[in-house]
RNA sequence: GCCCCGGUAGCUCAGCUGGAUAGAGCGCCGGCCUUCUAAGCCGGAUGUCGCAGGUUCGAGUCCUGCCCGGGGCGCCA
């Protein structure tokens, strides 16, 4: 990648590049292959198929490219090797030392908590903007799982190298806003809420709220303010107790204010992509992908809201970042396109802007979809299944499946304080590894400068430490491709390895050397688990 | 009609951008605590990877067409 080597990617990323240039060496031009964890342990540690790859390049079997590259790979990596083998159609699989993997482990314990970080190929700035939720209403479990992913995908850009901001847009001007101070005026009086006002129950108890606070006769503008300002509140409160906190918050008010919304026309106007129509003004949207073209201020006069929010990512891109990710529900998909061609049409390049669709999440108890609230125009509130089932489990539970997939929460799991519940699971190992070293006593790594025996590697702790290694990789591959989830699904990996590791290895009393060896091995598993803990937001305990 | 997402074990889902005999959890059955946390571990089985073609040494993964489920296609936000 470049010559000064991270030293949190680990020995795997100089594995790879001693296998890049043992096949450079005999072919050139060769590009450089994949290294795989292979699925049997007769496989050996690590397995990659270059051989394969540059068959069909060089016209020769993949198997004797295979055993050609054998002698480069064994006089590149030494002692680091066991043995080297061809397999299957052409594989070369890798039986690394036990004392490579004794160093892997001391380094690992050596990189402690930043092991796995500054993986990424380059540093971009990257604006993460998510929830967003209109300030209407209480956050719900839908926005949940919007704050789970968007909080958790930052922690993991921001862990991979990335220059990272958290940014709230906030709707706080328009119609809804009138609309949501004309229903807190009918419920207060006890009128009839307007067409397609706001219906829950919350909206009565705001009203008994703000008379009680200011009295009864504000008029809808004053209502709708102070009933944002009580939300906004709210949501904070929730975002908070959700482990979520924001770097900044985007107001559109505050950019209507500023003619943010008409000088973004202008620009547009000025790059000859705005016309009139039926009284209307339109973007010429279509020029850039999108399905036809879009108005931006309606025939009355009044902006749209996609008007608005082309001022706003314009203002996004002003501030002079490299990636604008927006974290949108399911039912924004359609908004894509366009929004896409707005930020095309402002000159950056169409990859600038990046939409990650969630998609819905369903709460099911005993195998039946689970009301939360039985009130009246309500939803399934989050506060509601935080005080359910905790911080941890939520966002665990939101982040164990992939974004783009809906997913059932089963309530009585995330309930369970048992194993049977993934979120617990994980974070028992790391209880247990801490539990160890409190038996451990102060005894410290640096006291034990005796060698583990030749010989002493059991296959659990083999297991566990190639485990560990994968760090690097998860990381790189979860902030490439957006994915949180595959941190809890690595999670909870390492914690099965783990337990097995502490069923097969005795470590406190192991005798000289062994025990140093296998609390290295533990130190970097509790560092691991509690890295992965924190990118996931989750607790990492360390007594359960 | 068009666009997006999904279809993998009884259920909920992973599957490392094309690799070796497709995995995990839940649920079910059985076993393991006088030593570092049993919130743990071990064993037991079930698959037309929605269907049909194609690409190639090799396809759950890529391409085309179709079927089913969900969502979206506004001068709403």
């Amino acid at each position: 990648m470049n010559a000064t080597p991270n030293p949190n990617a680990g020995p795997t990323a100089a594995l790879r590049e001693a296998i890049a240039a043992a096949i450079a060496e005999l072919h050139p031009g060769v590009p450089a292959a994949g290294l795989e964890r292979p699925p049997r342990p007769e496989f050996g540690d690590y397995s990659t198929n270059v051989a394969m790859l540059a068959a069909p390049l060089i016209g020769e079997p993949p198997r004797d490219v295979a055993a050609r590259l054998i002698p480069a790979l064994e006089q590149r990596l030494g002692d680091s090797l066991d043995r080297i083998e061809v397999a299957g159609p052409g594989f070369l699989n890798l039986h690394m030392s036990e004392g490579w993997f004794r160093a892997a482990a001391e380094l690992i314990a050596d990189r402690g908590r930043r092991f796995g970080s500054d993986v990424a190929e380059r540093r971009s700035r990257v604006l993460v903007e998510f929830v967003s939720a209109n300030p209407t209403g209480p956050l719900t479990v839908a926005s949940g799982r919007h704050l789970a992913y968007g909080d958790s995908l930052a922690r993991i850009l921001e862990f991979a190298g990335h220059e990272v901001s958290r940014e709230y847009y906030l709707n706080d001007a328009g119609s809804q806003i009138e609309l949501f101070g004309a229903s807190i005026a009918a419920r207060m009086t006890g009128d009839e809420v307007p067409e397609g006002g706001y219906e829950g129950d919350y909206v009565a108890d705001l009203g008994r709220q703000v008379a009680a606070e200011h009295g009864e006769d504000l008029d809808r503008a004053e209502l709708g303010r102070i009933g944002v300002e009580l939300m906004l509140a709210g949501i904070r409160a929730t975002l908070e107790r959700s482990r979520v906190e924001f770097d900044s918050w985007a107001s559109e008010r505050s950019l209507h204010d500023a003619g943010a919304t008409e000088k973004a026309i202008a620009d547009l106007r000025g790059r000859g992509l705005v016309y009139d129509h039926e009284g209307a003004v339109w973007l010429r949207t279509s020029e850039f992908g999108d399905d036809k073209d879009r108005v931006l201020i309606r025939a009355d006069g009044a902006p749209t809201y996609f008007a608005a929010d082309i001022a706003y990512h314009r203002d996004k891109l002003e501030r002079g970042f490299d990636l604008l990710i927006d974290v949108l529900g399911a039912d924004h998909h359609g908004y894509v396109d366009r929004m896409r061609a707005a930020i095309v049409a402002f000159g950056a390049p169409a990859e600038t802007f990046e939409v990650s669709i969630m998609q819905m999440v369903n709460l099911v108890e005993a195998g039946e979809r689970a009301r939360m609230s039985k009130r009246r125009g309500d939803f399934a509130r989050l506060d509601d299944l935080l005080d359910d089932i905790g911080v941890d489990a939520t966002r665990f539970f939101m982040l164990m499946r992939s974004h783009e997939t809906p997913i059932d929460i089963d309530l009585g799991l995330a309930r369970t304080h048992s194993s049977d519940n993934p979120v617990y699971y994980a974070q028992y190992a790391h209880a247990r590894v801490c539990s160890l070293f409190r038996t451990a006593g102060e005894r410290g790594r640096e006291t034990g400068d005796e060698p583990a025996p030749e010989g002493s590697l059991e296959q659990a702790e083999r297991a566990l430490i190639g485990r560990l290694l994968e760090m690097p990789d998860q990381i790189r591959r979860a902030a490439t491709r957006r994915e949180p989830h595959g941190i809890s699904t690595y999670v909870r990996e390492i914690a099965a390895d783990f337990h097995a590791f502490y069923r097969d290895c005795r470590v406190v009393g192991a005798g000289p050397g062994l025990e140093q060896a296998r609390l290295t091995v533990s130190a970097a598993t509790r560092d691991s688990i509690a890295t992965l803990l924190g990118l996931l937001g989750v607790e990492a305990p360390e007594e359960m």
